[in-house]
DNA sequence: CGAGCCATTGACAGAGGTCAAGGCGTGTGG
DNA sequence: CCACACGCCTTGACCTCTGTCAATGGCTCG
């Protein structure tokens, strides 16, 4: 093991079948770069090099089309990105930039390809992660088809209470304009959308929010029309 | 082989890796069935207990919230569904209805996931499928948040007409209600988008579309406002 | 020929985006 | 220590996009 960076690295779920050995192999020819908030990692299209590996910091993977833009996910520590492009070798679907200063670990994708084809184990860990988040992306698109911009305020606090909640308080880990691009809106709707909740026990108050009315809220998010 | 079910089956890309011992493993205790149009198949949340391959007709995957629906996509034969949730071992993800007399193959999952514990190539080949799904997903997903009604429309005539177009023709393979419902919008709806792509050289006559203008619509679903 | 389904059209309502203005907090410089 | 500037969030006004409801027309099938 070079250094810590490369332990936290064998931590994450699709590496932990990996042995030693054959984690030093997909790391070999690995980059760890350091970036400044605002850097644009990867663009959408571009043949894809490298599977992503975040540090430290904050990632944005959004896509453009008609010079409009919208945010996919918001990605922290440890967390990678680009796994699909990367196993089938074809181009990035999304772009990637950083919303702090950040740290990256850069596998080359050829690397993942190699050990994939050697490690059975490694090729069932890449089933399971691609299978989690094509359901994870289906609930996104669901959210985004039935639901209104309130409600899925209303779906993110309550998914964000049960990972995070101290009590009844939970700790915004995104600014406003971030997570208004998250759930598919503008930010002056997500103030109008904080609004809306006050009447079902949301008190927000900068990053910290209050959801006074767990029961009334979760009425609110899923039956309401 | 059993009959000419399983022939067809044998030929879809996940399945073609696997030798004819194998095959015949996975396919022990499927279920052939017929459907009648309209018959809900699957119930999203329920466990998965089958891989649905589906051989004859036409199969809608739809999400409900809220009281509300909507349809995520429409299979032809010959293709799978269910297959994130089969080999995570969970619950549906989607509900899925036939739309018209359909046949389908039932594989139980367990098969699938013995097989792949065994078979490298197999598992090859489904982080080969995830990972297209996966894109395709994204697709859907950016088109829905960042196009119009009338340019998701456009985009799929001009997909469409890229795979099935006689010259300049394209045949729709969905009645107008259903296209609505898979690009996201009401069924008036699709029929105003229809209506504002006249503009660009779409004319639409029951189920036979001409793009007259093919460099118009492009130009329309690519940068308009 | 009539019933029924589907697609279309019109009128209306609601959701959400855009633009402009104002408020609030934070940090910096005088 | 205060004043100011800057960024971020909020608010209001307005407008566009899309859904809903109702009515109409056209087609198919019995």
């Amino acid at each position: 093991m070079r250094n810590e960076h490369y332990l936290i690295a064998h931590t994450i779920p699709i590496f932990s079948t990996l042995g030693e050995r054959e984690f030093e192999c997909l790391l070999n020819m690995t980059y760890l770069q350091s970036f400044p908030a605002g850097t644009q990692l990867i663009e959408e299209g571009d043949p894809s090099e490298f599977l992503h590996i975040i540090l430290k910091g904050v990632i944005e993977l959004f896509c453009s089309s008609n010079n409009r833009e919208t945010t996919m996910f918001v990605l922290r520590p440890v967390s990678t990105f680009n796994l699909s492009a990367v196993l089938e070798n074809t181009s990035y679907s999304m772009s990637a930039r950083t919303l702090v200063k950040s740290k990256v670990l850069m596998v080359p994708a050829e690397n993942m390809r190699k050990v994939i084809e050697v490690n059975a184990a490694f090729a069932h860990a890449m089933v399971s992660e691609l299978a989690k988040r094509y359901r994870s992306l289906i609930n996104a698109f669901r959210e985004q088809r039935l639901l209104s911009s309130a409600e899925r305020l209303a779906n993110y606090l309550l998914r964000a209470s049960e990972e995070t909640s101290v009590g009844l308080q939970v700790k915004l880990t995104e600014n406003r304009r971030t997570l208004a691009a998250l759930l598919g809106m503008s930010p002056e709707h997500l103030s109008r959308a904080f609004n809306k909740l006050k009447d079902y026990g949301v008190e927000a108050k900068g990053g910290k929010i209050i959801l006074a009315n767990l029961k009334e809220l979760k009425q609110f998010s899923e039956s309401t029309g």
